[in-house]
DNA sequence: ATTAATTTCTACCTTATTGTAGTATATACA
DNA sequence: TGTATATACTACAATAAGGTAGAAATTAAT
């Protein structure tokens, strides 16, 4: 029961992106900060950019920084880019025509977890983790 | 954020089997009521037979039961065999010392969120699950 | 004994995730 | 305009999860 990999480096590299907002971050420099494989940071980087969530700045003196039109990013936002929403709404033991009405035999223990994690991710963004980077991965 | 798919495979299988307690139940049937992959599932029926919470009975009308000395499984146990629970004490971005002197940007969050996955998986067990079987998979 | 129905064991295949390598392209600035 | 420093793009490699195939071993019943 755990994220991708490659969220869990997405929400550490949007949280410190979050909290250096003005400096354009160098894939590099993310890499080393944050513990992170410096290729596969850089794909990850672009797909976040693609996604509307990072601007880009390309050459000498380029890297990413959090887009101006995204100030308030949400975990949600950021999970539906690496790994998709699906799992948050999917039957825990993969019965297709799990519901209230007809419920697989862990429906009743799941349906509260699932929306505890659904609040989580809708209700915590980037502003709620400003200042928390004091971490070496 | 999800179980692998193996631990939904097992979960379904061991409350099946809850159900039908006096019964040994061949892979060949099991295969065809769950909708989970022949082949596949007969080695997850050894393993969790390796692991003592099955009992086996090969040959002409063999086939699995639950051990009878493992009466009331939780399902952390079905989880521990199939993919560990280490999941359930790890931080969520991964950060390596992460703790409540030492927090991971999301660490508040997700504390308690796990506390109750945790609290759900030690707590619920096939005994709680009986009689829920009317479900076609 | 023989046969049929079952698990066991070993090997391999497929797919998704994670990670690596190299070249092309863009930008800043001397 | 040349060079240094970035990202973009494409291809491929490694690993783990999920799945398949077939022969060997075990048991029940005839």
């Amino acid at each position: 029961m755990r994220f991708q990999k490659t969220t869990e480096y997405a929400i550490r590299v949007m949280v410190f992106l979050a909290n250096n907002q003005n400096e354009w971050l160098s894939v590099n420099h993310l890499h080393q900060v944050l513990n992170i494989p410096y290729k596969y940071l850089g794909r990850l980087m672009h797909t976040l950019t693609k996604a509307g969530l990072l601007e880009v700045n390309m050459g000498k003196h380029g890297g990413y920084k959090i887009h101006p039109d995204k100030q308030n990013i949400f975990l949600y936002q950021i999970i539906d880019v690496t790994e998709g929403l699906e799992s948050y709404d999917r039957c825990i033991l993969g019965f297709p025509e799990c519901s209230d009405e007809n419920p697989c035999p862990l429906h009743k223990y799941w349906i509260s977890l699932q929306k505890s994690l659904k609040e989580m991710i809708y209700s915590v963004s980037l502003g709620d983790l400003k200042g928390l980077i004091n971490v070496k991965y």
